[in-house]
DNA sequence: CGTCAGGTTGACTGCGCTCAATATACGTGG
DNA sequence: CCACGTATATTGAGCGCAGTCAACCTGACG
């Protein structure tokens, strides 16, 4: 809870403090900062961290593990809005209303850090690099379910699976893990829902990348054999003079996103929709 | 520019006043924030206010007329983010990163509001009602772009475009004007591109929306004839026991939403995706 | 060993994209 | 004001991607 007992509920301990704090913050505010934090978990697979209607209080970062955020419409139907891993922010987007609009799950077991929103925003008051930090965090929120939007509104199915590929390998390379080989956190109906393709599309799609020897995949464990070719075929219109593909170069004017599995690739088609 | 001159200068002057800031603050703080904003236009159709990759300075909000937000991927192929109407903001999701990450462009007669975003950063830190204010309209931005990835994410072109014309029709009646009857700012091509579809079957589903009697449409004036069934299509399973459809109650969880039509509905499938 | 969730594979169908032609609206200059 | 050109919108024909339905496989767990 509070951090009377020890030096290791300092967020400055933390190995993901670079990504959740301000860099410019002096160790009184870092220690103002770590007062508010409580530490949850672990939680096993399918817990939730909070539920969709239920009264709005916290944004969380994970610490270790996944996270999903899903709704329910009306009628039951369900949808994956994000992916969360380490050092991800959620619960942001509900901070205007009273209640969740989304629940949290844990994928997997999962640590997190909970910070009450309301004692954030008082203690930026005093704090102006976290206030520009919250502010910063906020809008890499928005320029990532943008990214998403982008990805959604138009690109093929191959696209949007290689797009989440790519992102959890971009993610593990920020986080200095090894970026080519990883185990997905979510099941395949998962990536099926956030991606808004059919479970069968995903596995198909996964299997025919596999086949063409460009990933390995057995279960949730990735390896990815030819990135360079996975991100061409996001990035490079196949009628169009190819632009040669770098590893983990697309989208070069949105690659500043943190914001893990959220920060979605800026999508493209090939021109011709869909 | 700085708020000597006149009342007109000042927002509490402004029909908008009620949107853009937070009701709570004094005429001095009033004051203030008026003296950052800066007016631009009119605009004329196709002008920009900004663009991708220029550096990032302001958000802006929309006193009349209509904007769009506007990636261009690496290729040349271009993708519409959002429509912004009166009252809305744009501009919100590049203040993380050193320029634009779109560009924002006029799509009728349009006067706007240019606000300093770092100014207002720092005003904010001695009104803490402003920055409340910010952080509301920036959660309310993610909360949007994350209801915009749902509508994309799986539902079908009809129900896509209905989406969109309820959306400006509430937009329209949160400004007491018609929701009814109105004129769509944007054209049929600019649909296409926001909700992921090609300009042929924007034009088709209105079209046989038309001819359902649904609604009324000539060029880019719309009636809406039977908002009900119009957003019973949206919301209900065509399998499961209607919920009763009353007109604009569509996602009673999100409709808080102030900001204009990136306010989607939260989108939903017949169950069955696509 | 049975059960059940999760994952894969196949056959079929339909929505929405593409290409192409035509119609309408809009702005501009004669 | 009308003729004209261009941008925008509509309509039709055909086809391919991804969804649906159904069967089967795999592995975890009691």
């Amino acid at each position: 809870m509070s951090a009377l007992s020890c030096q290791q509920n300092l967020c400055s301990c933390c190995a993901l403090s670079s990504v959740c704090l301000p860099g410019e913050m002096n160790p009184g505010q870092i220690r103002d900062v770590s007062a508010l934090v409580r530490s949850l978990g672990p939680l096993t697979r399918g817990q939730r961290v909070f539920s969709q209607n239920t009264p709005f209080s916290s944004c969380y970062f994970v610490k270790t593990g996944a996270v999903k955020t899903v709704t329910v419409s009306e009628r039951g139907d369900e949808r994956i809005l994000g992916f969360y891993l380490p050092g991800d922010v959620f619960g942001l987007s509900s901070m205007n209303r009273r209640s969740y609009s989304c629940s949290a799950i844990a994928l997997e077991h999962t640590s997190i850090c909970e910070l009450p929103f309301r004692q954030l925003e008082q203690l930026a008051r005093s704090i102006p690099e976290l206030q520009h930090h919250l502010f910063d965090l906020m809008s890499r929120e928005i320029a990532n379910a943008e990214n998403i939007s982008m990805l959604l509104s138009s690109n093929t199915a191959e696209e949007r699976v290689i797009a989440l590929l790519l992102n959890v390998s971009e993610h593990h390379r920020q986080r200095k893990l090894s970026p080519l080989q990883f185990r997905l956190p979510m099941s395949r109906s998962d990536m099926g829902s956030f991606l808004g393709l059919a479970v069968e599309t995903v596995s198909r799609i996964l299997g025919s990348l596999h086949k063409q020897g460009l990933i390995n995949i057995t279960g949730r464990t990735v390896v990815l054999l030819q990135p360079a070719r996975l991100s061409q075929r996001l990035a490079v219109d196949p009628d169009a003079p190819a632009t040669k593909g770098d590893d983990f170069c697309w989208s070069p004017g949105h690659s500043h996103t943190v914001a893990g599995v959220s920060g979605m690739p800026a999508a493209n088609t090939s021109g011709t929709a869909r």
